[in-house]
DNA sequence: CTGTTAGCGCGTTCAG
DNA sequence: CTGAACGCGCTAACAG
């Protein structure tokens, strides 16, 4: 910068200004300066520039799950509406660990990220919470809610899944089950809850043996269906209580030999985007993954500009969407026929 | 740090060097000053550390289609392999557009990132590089290889798309269309070349209206694909060339009322997760997408250890996962009664 | 309209 | 084993 001053024949403040549009200066001398910044090929160090300014015009996503198409939805409309507001992205995982979250999350601020996402995971009341408030890092939270003071995006769940078992009901189940995901997660409860509210509306008995820890995890949820299945009464239908889970417990079914919907019906939370070419054609809950993101940016940018401002909380909503694993489509032939 | 230091009845140079262990000091004087970090929550400044020693200990991702599952796995594993060196991930998505590709990439070098990794869009050639280039920035290249003095790191792609060609034409089909993606990218350049190799050593002639530009994406591809089913004489067989237009090929074909394999054989280049729970079980190549992203940062860090490391090139191997939409099975009901 | 000067928070020579 | 002083590259008063 000294050299494109230099270069120029003008102050190194004067070039400051024009690059920056902070000042009025002369057409002679703007030029100059331009021209000076083409031949010496000079690069602004937006480090230098945050340290001085105090700001870094970017802001970090922590989040857990990077492969889960659900949350890379989210990801690529944070990075969208980021990028549109002049941000940068700082993105970390927070492998829905707290300890490694509090890792993550300080090192994100310790690089001085104007503003956080976080996703938090199960604890982070006790570990990263805390920290963030003492650090007095600007937050909105994602995905979870969680009882505090903060700004907060997501989606109704009790609502959707309860949704999901009536209409199971419907077709005539009364043994269904659900794989649940990592208990403490608001998501988790809710949706848990809304799967008992529908079946205590219906007046179906609630048997705990039919509540699945899948731990929001492909994996566990495959052996947890395992499980499911061989029990005394196994159930007639599982709901999915993402969509992790749902890959897991199909595969399950599938290492059993039994089809969907004809042998057991599945619904689950959380669409896929080719869900309705193929077979099983799922029966599920949509959230609206892109409008999360980018609220939550929105919510974040705004508490930058008004940090007084009151919290917020956010609730999207959720979509039915009825396909053919729910089997209720009496023609079973028509879930197999897709495409 | 300056706090610190007066609390701790030291200097700020002692403080730095009991955080940095930089060099020794007393027992006494080291635990003074951890004491006045936890007493003031001090937490040190990344952005003034990089100033003062020139190393931002971050890298730089930019990539496009953050919502491809495919390039997903990819930034997962990229930000895992970051984490792991102690470096953080920046993340911009290129649109696949050389401009916007130019604009992420020159952001993440002002903020000095380390290094850069990059999936070059079409037209980084002429934009992208000479600008890295001039700048002097370490880059491994992504996915699509590039003809310039750079580390690199993709995946085969000929060979498996011939293999998936040849599989096609052993079943049977001589009228075999291929879904291309864009243009000029090396991915779309190697598995044409694979296309038309296949053919020629199985000596059925090549016919270039069964060449349908799907652009890499879903919705160009599912044009593409009606497109062909409108030829005179429609393909018995479709190749996608890539996860993306997978869908967008069935998405057709499904408005078409057309059954895979039954009336039409599909075979893709990409796998998806979930591809053996579905039908139809898709017949696939499959890319070691974690592999690539880890292997990439790899090459950057030992890069940025020994700048004057001869360029390194590296070829991954997919590898061809068999399975019912080629439609060789001979029972098509097995396909169907996936699940 | 422009230049001088003092930091932003830290690492790192140099002297002790 | 420890401190003082300078500089990383840039912005922002404060003069002129």
């Amino acid at each position: 910068m000294a050299e494109v001053a230099k270069l120029a024949g003008v102050s190194v403040t004067t070039v400051s200004h024009v690059i920056n549009g902070t000042r009025p200066a002369s057409d002679a001398t703007r030029r100059a300066v331009q021209a000076a910044i083409d031949r010496t090929g000079y690069r602004p160090n937006t480090l230098a520039r945050a340290l001085a300014r105090g700001g870094t015009q970017s802001l970090g996503l922590a989040i857990s799950g990077l492969s889960n198409p659900y949350f890379m939805d989210v990801v690529a409309a944070v990075e969208d509406a980021a990028g549109r507001a002049g941000h940068t992205l700082l993105l970390g995982d927070t492998r829905e660990d707290p300890e490694h979250e509090l890792r993550i999350v300080r090192t994100l601020a310790e690089r001085q990220v104007d503003g956080l996402l976080l996703a938090p995971s199960v604890g982070a009341l006790e570990t990263t919470l805390p920290w963030l408030e003492s650090a007095e890092v600007p937050v909105v939270l994602l995905d979870r809610f969680l009882d505090v003071e903060l700004d907060q995006v997501g989606c109704d769940n009790e609502q959707p899944t309860a949704r999901l078992v009536e209409h199971l009901i419907d077709v005539g189940h009364t043994r269904i089950a659900m794989a649940i995901g990592i208990p403490g997660l608001s998501t988790t409860d809710e949706r848990v809850r809304g799967y008992r509210m529908a079946l205590d509306q219906a007046g179906v008995p609630f048997d705990p043996t039919l509540l699945a820890d899948g731990g929001s995890q492909r994996d566990q949820a495959r052996e947890a269906m395992h499980a499911l299945l061989d029990l005394d009464q196994p159930p007639t239908a599982v709901v999915s209580g993402n969509n992790f889970m749902t890959i897991g417990l199909l595969r399950a079914l599938n290492e059993r030999g039994l089809r969907v919907p004809d042998d057991i019906a599945l619904v689950a939370f959380d669409d896929f985007e080719w869900a309705d070419l193929f077979a099983p054609r799922l029966t599920v809950i949509r959230q609206p993954t892109t409008e999360l993101g980018s609220r939550a940016v929105e919510l974040l940018l705004s508490r930058l500009e008004d940090p007084t401002r009151p919290v917020r909380t956010e609730r999207l909503e959720a979509t039915f969407v009825h396909r053919d694993s729910c089997g209720c489509t009496g023609s079973s032939r028509a879930a197999h026929a897709a495409v």
